[in-house]
DNA sequence: ATAGATTATGGGTGATTGTGGGTAAACTAT
DNA sequence: ATAGTTTACCCACAATCACCCATAATCTAT
């Protein structure tokens, strides 16, 4: 009955309520792992989209900052804008978490949101909005996606 | 419940009263380990910036200040400039810190202050000098960021 | 098919948080 | 010492959030 823990796939629909609350889907709650305390950390996704991690998993993106040197300026806007818009949040008795206003706004988030299984972390979209970019990255990069498929499809 | 100890994530605006006073994140002062005391060491950051030390870290930095020759006349300069600026903080009952003039005045800050959580320590900015800095490093080293993030975003 | 459990969604309420201001003690400078 | 200024500590209030309960829809198992 355990897939692989903190493993996600597929894609789920939900609303989002006044209070800007989304549902986790209970299968992603459920393949969760128990050390990550029911919590997860979202933060801004690469395309306007919003990236949720399991805890544990943003933890190894922590340690891997801590270790970059503070002099370089570079290095410190890198952390800046990797660490900025992340926050940790638990879900509630319901399995749903909480976005704030910057978050949805990023995302262009407003009464449905697209869950989707990335594997090792949880894409939120405005459904619109992802089939936009979807049909942009294809576009500019079809035969691309046509290498990758060939290698990695069975 | 407990997150890492000592660990700050996330962006957080607040305004500076007429008294010097902004507000440490709720979060922020939750995650300060209790061996703290409720104290910051605040000082001068790299950028025109307030860099936010939680006492104990603050505390290995003077450790290894105190392993440095005072023969050399470059060791002495850099404990001064190091040292120079800083003073421990603790916060109000209402969860809030005073920033002294010279602070305020070296980061530039007026009414509205961006904290920042940057992993083990917290910054405070003027939003615009923030935006301005940032920018600058963007454009001077952007394909060295876009190297970091390769290695580090998962 | 039916009963029981789980899931998705909405709302209510007390506690927490952010912000302003008041006052008395402590400090400075004449 | 005294007047003026700064600091530490207290209270107050509005907005927000965390936590609880309710209900309808869906799924599970017999």
């Amino acid at each position: 009955m355990t897939i692989n823990q903190d493993t996600f796939t597929g894609e789920y629909s939900y609303s989002i309520d006044a209070k800007g609350r989304v549902n986790i889907p209970a299968k992603f709650r459920q393949s969760l792992a128990p050390e990550n305390d029911q919590t997860f950390v979202i933060t801004r996704g690469m395309d306007s989209c919003i990236w949720v991690y399991p805890l544990t998993a943003w933890q190894i993106i922590e340690d891997d900052l801590k270790d970059l040197s503070a002099i370089s300026g570079i290095n410190r806007s890198f952390i800046r804008n990797t660490v900025r818009y992340a926050s940790s949040v638990a879900f509630d008795k319901q399995g749903r978490i909480m976005l704030s206003a910057n978050l949805l706004d990023y995302a262009q988030l407003k009464n449905d949101a697209l869950i989707i299984g990335m594997v090792n972390k949880i894409e939120i979209w405005d459904p619109k909005v992802l089939a936009k970019v979807d049909k942009q990255n294809l576009e500019m990069d079809s035969s691309e996606y046509d290498e990758l498929a060939d290698k990695i499809i069975l």
